[in-house]
Order: structure tokens, then C-alpha cells, then sequence
DNA sequence: GGGATAGTACTACCTGGGTAGTTTATCCCT
DNA sequence: AGGGATAAACTACCCAGGTAGTACTATCCC
């Protein structure tokens, strides 16, 4: 029941390393991030305080130095931010956003193919009743 | 090659007016919006200024009042929202996209169905070697 | 003609993401 | 012990979306 988690593309950034390596200190996110985005370390910092406060992330302390830890998973805040864009765009309306996507553009003949085949396992799932179903 | 124009919600709201209706003065998109979001009528003054200072609306002046036009489209818009999404979440792979819509939730089966079919659909196109084929 | 009205311009403020410099506390090494 | 290196705290900006009050002005109606 989180209220819905929206991140800008730096704070997914940093949500990435820590979904990545579990845990991590400032100094091993701006390490991690150094190539792809050069940022001074004090903005790593600045940023992992601004989503604690948010709560998107925890830290605990070792000696002088911040260990923070996501507490909300990849798939939440995915599923939340799908969920707006959805909301935004479609009035909530999930497949007419699949919709969108296979008619507009970017989804080549390779593609359709793994997703019709995915969509055909679904809905033998669909069918049979409620049994167990490993996520 | 509009550069991204990413909207808020807003001035989504206000964009479906003009597209609804073509073109509009502040006054019938604050009626439009009344019910549903309640805003100061400047409110809606400002926000158009701003929207015509980032170039997705224009507005001509009939008498002492603004007549204002969407100057992107609604399928422009949805686009680069979509694809930004894609983007921060998946790379740009809308495929991916995709299937995290399938697997994670919101589609049911009836919806599911009506997906299996246009895609099928989607792939016989494919398959044909560009003939032309409507937008 | 003169006040009410409609409509735009200007200004301001809040929020959240993003960016970073400066300051302070502290650790560790020579 | 002294001093550089580290790390966090504090502070400050910029930008864009959102929200709205106040000021100014053209114009309509009596």
C-alpha cells in the first residue's frame, strides 16, 4: 500500500544499484554511477536523503558511513509507475495501453511473436481454475 | 520532431478539451474543467501561457479574448509519453513494457482475447511485404 | 459617460526532481 | 599529535508543474 512510488530517472538510477547490490553506501552509488552519469558525490548523497525522506530507501549506520537498502521492490515501483502512466494517459485502461504499443510502433515481428505466445499461456493460466500458479 | 513534449496532468486535462473541441478560450476550458477539477479560472489562463511558452499550444485573439489550438496531437503526445516511460523503466524496450502489463496484473482475460486477436492481426501485416497499409 | 464585467498580464508561492558547493565531524596514517 | 582524506549536514539554486491573487484594461450596458 504504498502511495504510489513515482522516481525521477536519477532516483531509478540509484534504486537500480541498490536493487542490484542489495544494499549500498553513498560512496558505492556514486561509483557505480560514475560512468554513466558524472555526478558529483554530494548529489548522490543529497538525492539518497531526499528518498529516505520520501521512503523509498532506509540506511542503518556502520562506523561514520550511511548503508542504506531499498524498501520497495523493482516491481512495485514499476507496477506503480506503469499504473499512472496508464492512469494518465488511458484513464486507467491497462490493455488499451498494450493496445497503443502494438499498434503505434516499436514492437517488431520477433517481439509480437514471444508476446503472443506469452499471451497464449496466460490464458490457458486464466482458464484453469485458481490452482496454484508460481509467480 | 517535437522534442518530447511530456504534459503534466493538467495540462493533459486541457489538452483533451482543445482536442475534443478543436479550439477554445480559457473561459470554455475552465467551464470544461469545472466539474471535475474545480480551478481558479487564472489558473487555467496561466497554465495555457505556459503551455504556449512550450510550444504545444498556439492561440490567436478574436475581439479582447484568446482563442487557443493544440499544436501537437493527441497520438504525438501519448507517443512520447509512452516511449519516455519505456525508456526509464525498460531500456526503451516497449516489448518489455508490454509484457510487464501482461504478467503483472490488470489485463483480464476478456481483454487478453481482444490482444491475441490484434496481434494476430498485427502480424499478418508484418508478414506482408509493405504493401501500403493505412496509418 | 461611467460603473460592472470579462479577460489577460504580472507576480508569487509551493512542491519535487536534480545538482552541487561549503562546512563540519571524524578516521586513519605517518 | 598533526594533517590529509572521507563522509555527512547544511544550504542554495535551477526548472517545471500547479495554483491563484492582484492589477490593469477594453468593452458592454444602462
Amino acid at each position: 500500500m504504498t502511495p504510489t512510488e513515482m522516481l525521477g530517472k536519477l532516483q531509478l538510477a540509484i534504486m537500480r544499484v541498490l536493487w542490484t547490490m542489495g544494499e549500498a553506501t553513498v560512496a558505492d552509488v556514486h561509483r557505480a554511477l560514475e560512468e554513466s552519469h558524472g555526478l558529483a558525490f554530494t548529489t548522490i548523497a543529497t538525492m539518497l536523503k531526499k528518498m529516505e525522506a520520501k521512503g523509498v530507501v532506509d540506511h542503518r549506520t556502520e562506523g561514520r558511513r550511511f548503508i542504506y537498502q531499498p524498501t520497495v521492490t523493482e516491481d512495485a515501483v514499476t507496477r506503480s509507475m506503469v499504473a499512472d502512466l496508464a492512469e494518465r494517459l488511458f484513464d486507467g485502461r491497462a490493455a488499451a495501453l498494450v493496445s497503443h504499443l502494438l499498434e503505434s510502433h516499436e514492437v517488431d515481428a520477433r517481439e509480437l511473436e514471444e508476446l503472443r505466445r506469452r499471451i497464449a499461456a496466460r490464458e490457458n493460466l486464466e482458464k484453469q481454475p485458481k490452482k496454484e500458479r508460481g509467480r
